[in-house]
This record gives structure tokens, sequence and C-alpha cells, in this order.
DNA sequence: GCGAATTTGTGCGTATGTATT
DNA sequence: TAATACATACGCACAAATTCG
């Protein structure tokens, strides 16, 4: 396997990182095991060390990848790491929440107009949808998500019948996850929402609309939760 | 001027970053103007051309300095730039605010203890405060402010009689604006923050309580906010 | 516990490509 | 167009951390 010698614009380390993101996509490389070490993937790919440093560098920053000196260059598992779950909320001491999840119910179909919109699919695509309850001394958290289903390789949206995480399901069909965009709002919990949370109707509550992208800034998941703050807070890092 | 021959466990490239983000912070280098170019920079600090681009692209990754191939290398001016704000509120459909800043009052005297603690000062220093109110169609944000005004060299408490811009008293007191972090909750309006907001009691409000840090992690500013959010929401991006 | 082998990190030098002025 | 500046790519040597016999 040599790049040097193909026709393309993109410069070397960046296809590189795109050969080998793909391999850590397609499962080649699996979660948690080591790669090859760099002597031997610059000899494989036919490019310098330098250009295949300067890929690895890449994917470190995506959070594909750790090197360790000494050791290695392992693949990074999201699905075993916890600290890959988009979630700003925090004891209000700042400590994680030690929650548990109530799934209330699961369904699927195509997209809604909304759905189609905040998910810029191209069509009315078919969507997972999850209605679930996060619990930690009481009910705290509303969720409704809907689910890109047609964005996850061989995803059956029957088999939705338990809270998943987005990193678990996106390293099974070989998704890769990137960043994600939140708004917070205060809005009044309305009658159902309020019964869900166990607080009087008029409660004033948090509520965030998250959507979850891939590496490639495509969207996967739309999620909207109303959050009661009696015990919780909302905590973020501003890097400008 | 050369690292090489210093006796320090600090890899170079480290040591060149660390001079030239100080050669910044005091103004040799000053915003908006272009470095030397990189082969004359490696010349003059005596090192190779790799080991100060290395240097040079943790500068960028710290939004020290912009690199335009083919131009040049720049220092950044934070002051000018209306993007170092550390403001996360936007209105409904996601733009920017076009807010104006009523001044309401301003004054100075020795670190509470509350204010100690947040600043992570070593004893009751000086402390200027400020108190603020954002308008954009009526007010919507109140701020109280405590700065840690022993952290900017030469800074004079009894100048404090406008609104002020963290990356103007930065860039004018040798500070180097790192990272913030902030919280939110959702708080009822206390009678003196709802006449400001000219809102009823009792409504709930955003509370926002901020800290910004410098790059070295030393805290400069701790702000606590209420904001109504009739027509404004708090949006985030998260990176993991 | 030590040392050898392995692996990533740092540093130097050079040549060429590409965007800007 | 020519000069200049940063970007990419190659190759080599050694340092530092880790691993394993």
């Amino acid at each position: 396997m040599s790049f040097a010698k193909k026709i393309s614009t993109r410069a070397l380390y960046i296809q590189v990182r795109d050969h080998l993101a793909q391999q850590i996509a397609r499962g080649v490389l699996k979660p948690g095991t080591p790669l090859p070490s760099e002597l031997e993937l610059a000899d494989q790919l036919g490019v310098s060390l330098g250009t295949l440093r300067k890929g690895l560098e890449a994917l470190e920053n995506e959070r594909l990848i750790t090197r360790r000196q000494g050791s290695g260059t392992y693949v990074r598992d999201h699905a075993a790491d916890m600290r890959f779950t988009f979630d700003n909320l925090r004891t209000k001491d700042g400590a994680a929440i030690p929650f548990t999840v109530e799934f209330v119910s699961a369904g699927s179909g195509p997209a809604s107009a909304e759905e189609q919109e905040r998910l810029q699919l191209e069509a009315p695509e078919a969507v997972a949808r999850c209605l679930q309850v996060r619990h930690h001394e009481g009910p705290f958290l509303l969720e409704q998500i809907s689910l890109a289903a047609s964005r996850f390789a061989g995803f059956d949206c029957t088999k939705l019948t338990n809270p998943y995480r987005i990193a678990v399901l996106a390293q099974e069909h070989g998704v890769l996850v990137g960043t994600a965009s939140e708004s917070a709002e205060i809005a009044r919990a309305s009658r159902e929402v309020a019964a869900r949370l166990e607080v009087d109707p008029e409660t004033p509550l948090l509520r965030l609309d998250r959507i979850i992208y891939s590496l490639g800034r495509v969207p996967l998941e739309w999620r909207v939760g109303y959050c009661r703050m009696n015990a919780v807070k909302y905590v973020t890092t501003l890097r400008n």
C-alpha cells in the first residue's frame, strides 16, 4: 500500500490520516489494540516517518488514537471510556452525576419535517426514537431522542429496546463521532413533563437541545432534554 | 539568543513557545504585527526550522498567533478581534446579540472570603468590582464582576469607570488569556435583580457563574450573571 | 532489580510545493 | 514575473519512556 503514487491533490499526511481513520471506523483496527510501530507503518504505507507522524498527530487530536512513549499507539475505545458522553450536567459541587436511566419507550419511522431539518436528511429517512428519564435521587432529566438510523450502517431500529450510548452505537456501526452543539433555554414544564420529573407544572426547567455530529460533520443524533435543576448544574469550558 | 546551550530539562520547542509567548505578553511583539520569517527566527533563536515550527504550532493552538502561507506569521490581536469574549449567549436564532452595556457601578477593595477562594488569591489582595447590565431590546443580563487586580501588572482600580473587555485589559497589562469555565443554574430573581432586569420578582433566570483563567491557569476574573431568557439562549460546542 | 530491545518524542538538515505580495 | 513566506515531505540521529526476559 502506497499513497505516494496516487494522484491526489490532498496532502499526503491527510491521506494517511483518512486512511487510518477509515481502518478504525471499519474495525480493521480494533479499539484498545495497538497500531503497528511508526517505523513499520511508515514503511507499509510508503511514506516517511515524519509524514506518518503528522497524520497520527491529527488522529490524536480527533481522539481516535492515543500514543504512549515507549509503549505504542493505540486505537481509543470510546465505548469503554465513559468520558465520551457529551454530558455537561454535574452535581452542585461539580462531580459527575451517578445516574440511572429509565427507558420509557422507543419507536421508529420516517423522519418528521423537524427531524429531517435538524438531522439534515435529504428525505424522510428512517429515524429511531426513544424516550428516557435519568434518575439520581429522583428523576431529573427527561430526554426525547431522534437517531438518524440511515447513518449507522446496518442499524436495526427494532433492536432499540434499551438506553444506548452514542459511542457504543457508533463503534458498532463504523461511525466516527466528532463534536456536538447544544443550546440551553428555560422552559416551563408541560403537564406531561412535570409528571415524568415529579415536579409541579409550571416549574422552570432547563431545556437542552443537542445535535451530535460525526467527524465529517454529519448529524447523527438530535436530543431534547428537560432538566430540573434543583440538585444539578450545567458546566462548560470555554476555549475561545 | 540561543536556547540550545541552556541547561533546561524542558523540550526545546517548548522553550521557544514560552519565549515567544513572553515576548507577546510583554508587548515586544505587538498585536497585529508580523513575526520575523521562520528562517530568520530559527536563526535568531539558534534552533532548527522544524523545532521553531513546532513551537509556532503550539502558539497557534493557544490562539496567540496566526500563520498565513505566503504572507507571514502574525501576533493575534485579541482586543480588536471581537470573538475573544467567552460569551455563549445568542439570540434565539443563533446570531450574536448586538447588545449595549449599561455601566452601573464600580468599586475596589480587599478580596472577600468568597472572592479569595474563587480567584485563588493567597491573601485578601486588591480586587476591582463592577456591576453592569447588558441591553438588547431591554435589559437581559445583569453581571457582577470581580477582577483580580493583582494579576494585571500596574492596574489601577480607580480607572475602572467603564465596561471593559478582558481581552483589552489583558493585552494592556501583559497577561495572556487562556480558557474559562462556566456553570449555569436556574435561579429566581431577587427583588434587586428583578428591578434591574425589569421582570417580575420570582421570574426564573439563568444564573451564570464564570471564571476566566490565564494561559498559565491563573484565575483572572470571576463573574456572576443573571440572565432573562425570553429572547436569548445559551449555546455551546462540545468537543469531548 | 537490571539491562536490552522496542516504541514514541525531540531535534537537525534539506529540498520542493504553494500561496501571497 | 520574481521574490518571499509558510506548508509539505524526506531522511537521519539520539533521547526518554516502557516492556520484558
